[in-house]
DNA sequence: TCGTTATAGTTACATTTGAAACTAATTGCA
DNA sequence: TGCAATTAGTTTCAAATGTAACTATAACGA
């Protein structure tokens, strides 16, 4: 059974943060807002969760890539890419071949259905992208860039 | 069983998304980064999660919210904010009461405990964002601050 | 005032995610 | 060589999360 506590009476010296104006949490609301929106574009008429079209965006833009590529290129971690990939071969958007000189790879590519289904993702993507940027004028956009560039791990 | 398909060769009319300069895809990176640097100070060092760390942040800085206003103010939904509280009732965090005139509502505070920790991580937070802007000038400071001003939703 | 509808919060179940252990193949070096 | 250490990828099990259904209380309108 859990026990009732008193609370402790506010005080000012506790300095609690303000979330509003917490880089942090802005940036944490902003992306989930952001991300979820595209997402929505894309589970609605496909059956594909986000980290999936991770994969197959970066699959279309490099070639012939191992998982562990992936893993490095998505920042994902290799369990979620083996799992997204798992999922991506079945329904027949990669396809999933063994490197020649080392058995232990895979040689990942978007297969016909994989780049169908990229060709009309892609634009929706970038028109949501355009959406967020059109809520700046041209030199907030250019500071905005500076600013990801610099803060970009 | 798992049928392989044929890979489909790229062609240059895919116009695949170059991830390094997608807005979304950035700011996600970005924001896990930040708070995850977050979260590995006060997970070490307390038995406690993201989202319970933000319920209790929020309820420093205002106080005898209920559940809903606590998920309101936090863009989590009820449920998890109702898991969060069961935790942090329960490891004598934060105290629930009921409120006066309205017998579904809690009225939540934080404990003495409560406030001790939040005494604790609230500096060591507002210190890792000190370390994020320290990459930026006061130009692009306040450049950020703008920027995320508009884009709120 | 009674019955419908709405709200606060929790519980149950299914799905997702993460960490660690595992298999298979490769590398490196004694 | 041949054996220990590394690497690629998968599987397993536990914890976290989301959705829907549920309980309890309150509000509202005939």
């Amino acid at each position: 059974m859990t026990v009732s506590r008193k609370p402790a009476p506010p005080h000012a010296e506790h300095a609690p943060l303000q979330l509003e104006h917490f880089l942090p949490y802005r940036l944490s609301i902003l992306s989930n807002t952001i991300s979820q929106t595209i997402a929505d574009d894309y589970q609605r008429r496909y059956d594909i969760s986000m980290t999936e079209w991770r994969v197959m965006a970066v699959l279309a833009r490099f070639h012939g890539l191992s998982a562990r590529e992936v893993a490095e290129r998505t920042a994902m971690d290799k369990v979620a890419v083996s799992r997204a990939l798992a999922r991506l071969v079945d329904a027949g958007r990669v396809d999933r071949a063994t490197h020649d000189n080392d058995k232990r790879r895979s040689v990942l590519s978007l297969t016909e259905a994989g780049w169908t289904m990229h060709d009309e993702v892609a634009p929706m993507a970038r028109a949501r992208e355009r959406e967020v940027l059109a809520r700046l004028d041209a030199e907030e956009q250019a500071w905005l860039n500076r600013i990801l560039d610099k803060l970009q791990p």
